[in-house]
RNA sequence: GGCCGGAUGCCCGAGUGGUUAGGGAGCGGUCUGCAAAACCGUGCACAGGGGUUCAAUUCCCCUUCCGGCCU
């Protein structure tokens, strides 16, 4: 049951969920039927070129409903939750403004929070050099460094993360300030839709998509992007498919091998970004698109009630 | 039949007469601009039976199984 509180702010709808779990069929499903985009919220899907290795919807499976933020950045490039943010909310917003339903559709529990909880993540760009400088440092290091900067900031920290340390330091050090806690203060209504799958059911799933992913010509795709001057090193970055395509055409692993490895790998993603949804309890898990559009009519028509 | 070498947790794999590696998988978790990333926690063993010894996974003997060589 959706709560029935009212307010005015815009609509959007989340629909999100491990990966290989359907999640794009469902939100074009939605959209068709409630006049919407979707807006992807896939840290990966961000990249041109990615396309088989991430699983971007093609244009035969968007069924003429408009993508957001697909293809938007060069994958050489490294990508992040502020600049994905802002521009997610600039696509909620000509979508509003046309009179249609946003629908942010994605696995990237980071980048989903941001934009359904609306947060400020303190405005302090990538300093690389200082970075690479910190690089050199080990985690207690960085840690006793941090301490003396931000004791408060020190105290949550995974003490371990040394890229989270780096990232606490960058700020402090580049604004003098500590950091804040962070603010969250949603600028939407919105219902989140987790599509639900039995582990057993996700994991079958998981492994035909994959086959079916070399079967389109994965590995054929990964070379081109090599050959277009993608470095081994940045699909290593770039993770799953593209990292296990690299150790295959570098010559690291032999094709089975590589197939089995990463089926585990993707395994073990969704497995953690089901960690990372469980926090949130204001999912609705559905099964069924029919549960998915109930909820979405009920969500809907509320504030026309309520008004 | 004879000789030799093995037998370690779900898997790979070190090692030691007492303090009982390390990976991987599994399971659980973290999340303040790289998040498909980064990071953390965790159960599980020394083939079986006899010895020797204060103490054996580690030394000796036997049995079983596996691999190699010989007849």
């Amino acid at each position: 049951m959706v709560s029935q509180r009212k307010n005015n702010k815009p609509k959007l709808i989340v629909v999100l969920g491990p990966t290989a779990s359907g999640k794009t069929s469902l939100a074009v499903l939605i959209a068709k039927k409630f006049n919407g985009e979707i807006v992807s919220a896939d840290s990966r899907q961000i990249y041109k070129g990615l396309d088989i290795g991430t699983g971007k919807a093609t244009k035969k499976e968007m069924r003429g409903i408009k993508h957001h933020l697909l293809d938007i950045e060069n994958p050489k490039k490294i990508y992040d939750v502020a600049r994905y943010k802002d521009l997610a909310d600039k696509a909620i917003e000509s979508i509003l403004q046309k009179g249609k339903l946003p629908i942010l559709c994605g696995g990237t529990g980071l980048y989903i929070d941001a934009v359904a909880k609306n947060i400020a993540y303190p405005n302090v760009p990538q300093n690389w050099k200082l970075r690479e400088s910190l690089e050199t440092k080990s985690a207690d290091e960085l840690f006793s460094e941090l301490k003396k900067l931000d004791a408060k900031r020190a105290k949550t920290i995974d003490k371990k993360n040394k890229r989270r340390l780096i990232r606490a330091i960058e700020i402090v050090r580049l604004t003098g300030k500590k950091i804040d806690t962070l603010k969250e203060n949603p600028k939407y209504d919105v219902l989140l839709l987790g599509v639900k799958k039995e582990p057993l059911e996700l994991e079958a799933l998981i492994f035909k998509r994959l086959i079916k992913r070399i079967k389109q010509g994965m590995i054929a795709e990964a070379k081109h992007l090599h050959k277009k001057g993608l470095s081994y090193k940045r699909m290593t970055e770039l993770g799953l498919e593209y990292r296990y395509l690299a150790m295959l055409l570098e010559g690291k692993i032999k094709k089975n091998e590589m197939i089995n490895k990463l089926n585990t790998k993707i395994r073990q993603y969704a497995k953690r970004q089901m960690t990372w949804f469980k926090r949130d309890k204001d999912i609705h898990w559905v099964a069924s698109e029919k549960e998915a559009e109930k909820l979405i009519s009920e969500f809907i028509g509320k504030n026309t009630l309520l008004a």
